[in-house]
DNA sequence: CATAATTTTGCAACGTTGTTGCAAAATTAC
DNA sequence: GTAATTTTGCAACAACGTTGCAAAATTATG
């Protein structure tokens, strides 16, 4: 595992690709995305950051990495919402989000699980799949 | 098809069954959910009505049919929260909800698949799975 | 069917969440 | 290092959702 600086690096190298300026608010929030295998929400940045952003800040970053690509959000049955890092083969103008969401019921976290497929799934006459979303529920690893 | 009378009826009939009082605005958003074949929000119950309820009472009616299981709530990637209609199997103590979701990038409707098929999805080791979600976008048999 | 007990509704007030405009601060380009 | 550009924080606002309480409607009871 790199150490701190390196990280540091390889994120403003991500910014610079995605042609956006390298602030200490994104530095922090895609450190956030990093050092937790889960997907965040809003709060959690305003949290976990130890410098605390202002609310408009972290909107606005969270705006701008869905539209660069740099993450993605998570379909949930309530208000919240919730962002992971998409991976590699997501681009600005095309998401490549055909992988499953766990829900764990004891824990409350969501996970990606990258390596799990999703089997094909047969629509009805007429219909015309752009995009899957999967999201199980139920309990994790480290929960059992 | 029954006609209106025979609807309020059958409406009567499944609140009764959940051991709710018949009222008014529990008739009317349940009428909402028969005439739309698709997930309504919110808002929808405050506008369709002909006459407007009291937003407080819309909230809390809608979460009397979620705890009553008459009701279900459909995953969104953003804050919105959709409810549909439960298949008959759905109780108060046990969901099943193992339909395909499908929204219309064109219309913006969602709908429920109820006769298409989730496929067994393989989780990697020591997750069990609960629930499954599927949400299909793309473009629907009418906007074709 | 009239009255009592219970449930539901609407209002007011409040808290949270998300948005917009604008000036100050930081970053990048030169 | 300085100018141009971008980003941030503040203030104010709008939308969404919740809670307590009194009035109204529904259901239960004699």
């Amino acid at each position: 595992m790199g150490n701190k600086q390196q990280i540091t690096e390889r994120i403003a190298a991500l910014l610079k690709d995605s042609k956006l300026s390298v602030t200490e608010t994104r530095t922090k929030i895609l450190e956030l995305f990093m050092k937790s295998n889960g997907a965040l929400e809003h709060s959690d940045f305003e949290k976990l950051a130890g410098k605390s952003f202002d609310r408009v800040t972290v909107y606005r970053t969270l705006q701008t990495f869905l539209d660069k690509g740099i993450i993605h959000r998570i379909p949930t049955t309530d208000t919240s919402v919730r962002y992971a890092v998409c991976k590699s083969e997501c681009t600005e103008h095309h998401h490549h989000d055909h992988h499953v969401h766990f829900k764990c019921e004891a824990c409350g976290n969501t996970i990606c699980l990258d390596d799990t497929n999703i089997p094909e799934i047969q629509l009805p006459k007429g219909f015309a799949a752009n995009n899957v979303e999967v999201v199980v529920s139920g309990v994790c690893k480290s929960c059992k």
